[in-house]
RNA sequence: GGGGUCGUAGUUAAGAUGGUUAUAACGCCGGCCUGUCACGCCGGAGGCCGAGGGUUCAAGUCCCUUCGACCCCGCCA
């Protein structure tokens, strides 16, 4: 190529002469004639997607976000049309006149919505030329996400992305309109915020006009919503952008949506009753599926027992038991060590597991060490004995006290990991998922709800060497918990829950804290001096002397509660202009670096090389 | 902060052990074609093999560095 020609590849529309749209409209969207419209005069516009020219007939699918018409353009039917038919091309925005007719015996298309006719167009409009598109617009995309981000505006172009925008749309009319029926008032919190320093790292926002100070965006509206009741809001909610500095997933977004309530005068009952009338009604209108609330309810501890984790998947078994008391006195040198040091022993056996290949059971203890494990142990099953690396030092009164312990079946396969409570509960608990999913254990269009309780108030931090909240500061302690808070605290339980939907936690929230005296014991815990709280959250607790009444509220994750109720297994695909992994935006470049005016406006120096 | 997968035409990919001019499909451009709908047939253009450095007579291929995308651990009250 050489640099003559690069104007004309990069501007190849200059040669197409471009209508104006006048006084047309619209009649039909593309995806709204039937056999019922034959002989209507209509006026259609849109997108090419794909042209077939065959010399004499040219056909065009014409594509708008509701769907696809085929159009036609006969040289004999209208020859000054069809000329200029030959010059269209893929995403060229074109507006049509003409007449709806049947297609021919055996030429019907049963794909299409349209399919039993077409459009013969006595008028062609060129609205707009396109560059040629980077990828083909088709549903089964097979192009990387970098190129779908750089061209975002294209993808969305695509129906089953236009489709998550929509269902994204009316689930949000659907709460707005719930919440309101219930009494809630729909009230906006501020975005330029208070910088609040447990939790995630803030995004912050310098102030001009307060040289060396700054905003932070919200993590969420926490407090401003528990001073809404202090207001006597009583009933708040808000649908509202949240921002969080942290590392990213496939689930997560530096800014991401929330479904945030606050409720005064209630326990948590009635905050489980609201949420479940609001999401069946998701479900029902959406996705048609009728739901049958209540929804279970499941202790942290059940829960963490159990399935290894506080956000438990239920459509499947595989649940871990405790051989703790088995083991403690076995010939297995590791899991005696770990049982001494004040670990565990767990098992998870899978029923007819012991067609796994060598191969595949070193990849899960390969899977395992992800999330700490040191090793892992298993046993076989066979009809002639148990085959097993361990199988030597088990005795058989052992073997008989696991088998009835474990109700154990020929051909079954059985994992054990010992180490600290923590560790075993990770690995099993995402062992069991994996499994679940690499041998298709998950019955399909299953959605299993379950409501998580009884949260620990505060955990250890190791690299800190102090108390965190495990859901906020906030959080109330159950009431018979509260004189634990100074000898025990890591036993004191919390009045937060978790909303879990297959094994994805959809929202959490709790009763909180209204009495500044038990908010001042609860800060002490958490290692946070009077002077600290009062600098941090003076204006909370000030409130909290005001008259605050006993409340409660909860959040949701919309993009992610969105992705589930769309089927997507990324977030990014529920969100109309996503970031990438580096929390940047492939389209717009986003984050740029500040021209030097702005930043000595701001009284700032950038200083990227001292960074360690 | 750490682990993993990946980066070759516009796109998706193939390129054992280093060896002439780097393949294919789709897309694109030109021609032919009046019932296609992933139209068909014929022809053509298109590449700094992510970038930089090194080893070698010779690097898409080996080594180092770096940039970017994705998945995960830590983190995300």
């Amino acid at each position: 190529m050489n640099e003559l020609d690069e104007p004309q590849e990069a501007y190849p529309i200059t040669s197409i002469l471009l209508d104006s749209l006048g006084d047309w409209s619209k009649s039909h969207t593309n995806d709204s004639l039937r056999h019922s419209d034959l002989g209507a005069a209509v006026t259609l516009m849109g997108w090419v997607l794909r042209r077939r020219d065959h010399g004499g007939l040219i056909f065009v699918d014409l594509r708008d976000r509701e769907g696809l018409t085929q159009v036609v353009f006969d040289p004999q039917y209208e020859a000054q049309a069809h000329e200029r038919a030959h010059s269209l091309r893929s995403e060229f925005v074109i507006a049509v006149r003409g007449r709806v007719r049947a297609r021919p015996d055996g030429m019907t298309n049963p794909k299409l919505a349209t399919g039993e006719i077409e459009v013969i167009v006595n008028e062609l409009k060129i609205l707009n030329s396109s560059k040629t598109p980077p990828f083909q617009l088709e549903e089964e995309l097979d192009v990387s996400e970098n190129v779908r981000l750089r061209y975002r505006y294209l993808d969305l172009r695509r129906q089953n992305m236009f489709k998550n925008l929509i269902l994204r749309h009316r689930a949000a009319q659907l709460t707005r309109r719930y919440f309101d029926e219930q009494g809630f008032v729909e009230v906006e919190t501020p975005v330029l915020t208070k910088s609040t320093p447990e939790g995630a790292r803030d995004y912050l926002v310098p102030s001009r006009v307060n040289p060396g100070r700054f905003y932070a965006l919200p993590q969420s509206p926490q407090i401003f919503k528990q001073l809404l009741m202090v207001a006597g809001v009583e009933r708040y909610f808000q649908i509202v952008k949240c921002f969080r500095d942290e590392d990213l997933r496939a689930d997560r977004q530096p800014e991401f949506t929330q479904v945030d309530l606050e409720m005064s005068f209630i326990r948590e009952e009635q905050v489980y009753d609201l949420i479940e009338g609001w999401i069946a009604r998701l479900f029902q209108y959406l996705l048609g599926i009728a739901l049958q609330p209540p929804f279970p309810r499941m202790s942290y501890a059940e829960a963490m027992d159990r399935f290894g984790t506080d956000r438990p998947d239920t459509r499947f078994g595989l649940e871990l038991v405790d051989i703790t008391d088995l083991m403690a006195a076995s010939e297995v040198r590791v899991f005696r060590q770990a049982i001494e040091r004040g670990g565990l022993v767990k098992v998870l056996r899978l029923p007819d597991g012991n067609h796994l290949s060598r191969k595949e059971l070193d990849d899960l203890i390969e899977f395992v060490k992800i999330f700490g494990a040191q090793g892992m142990a298993w046993i076989k099953i066979l009809p002639d004995g148990w085959q097993s690396p361990i199988a030597k030092f088990l005795s058989e009164d052992l073997r008989a006290r696991l088998a009835e312990r474990l109700h154990l079946a020929v051909n079954d396969l059985i994992f054990f990991m010992a180490d600290q409570a923590r560790i075993v509960h990770a690995a099993l608990g995402n062992l069991r998922v994996r499994l679940s999913q690499q041998l298709g254990l998950i019955p399909p269009d299953r959605y299993n709800f379950v409501w998580v309780t009884e949260f620990p108030l505060v955990e250890w931090d190791h690299d800190e060497k102090r108390y965190t909240s495990v859901h906020h500061p906030f959080t109330a302690p159950l009431e018979g918990d509260v004189e634990l808070l100074a000898v025990e605290p890591e036993k004191v339980r919390s009045r937060a829950y978790d909303l879990v939907l297959n094994g994805t936690e959809i929202g959490g929230g709790s009763i909180r804290i209204h009495r500044q005296d038990i908010q001042e014991r609860v800060f002490g815990v958490l290692g946070i001096t009077p002077d600290d709280a009062q600098q941090k959250f003076g204006f909370l607790l000030e409130a909290l002397q005001h008259g605050a009444p006993p409340h409660g509220g909860i959040a949701f994750g919309f993009d992610r509660l969105i992705m589930l109720l769309c089927g997507c297994s990324s977030i990014r695909d529920v969100i109309a202009f996503p970031k990438t992994q580096k929390a940047t935006c492939l389209m717009s470049g986003a984050p740029s670096s500040a021209e030097l005016n702005q930043l000595l406006e701001l009284c700032l120096r950038v200083e990227v090389d001292r960074r360690s």
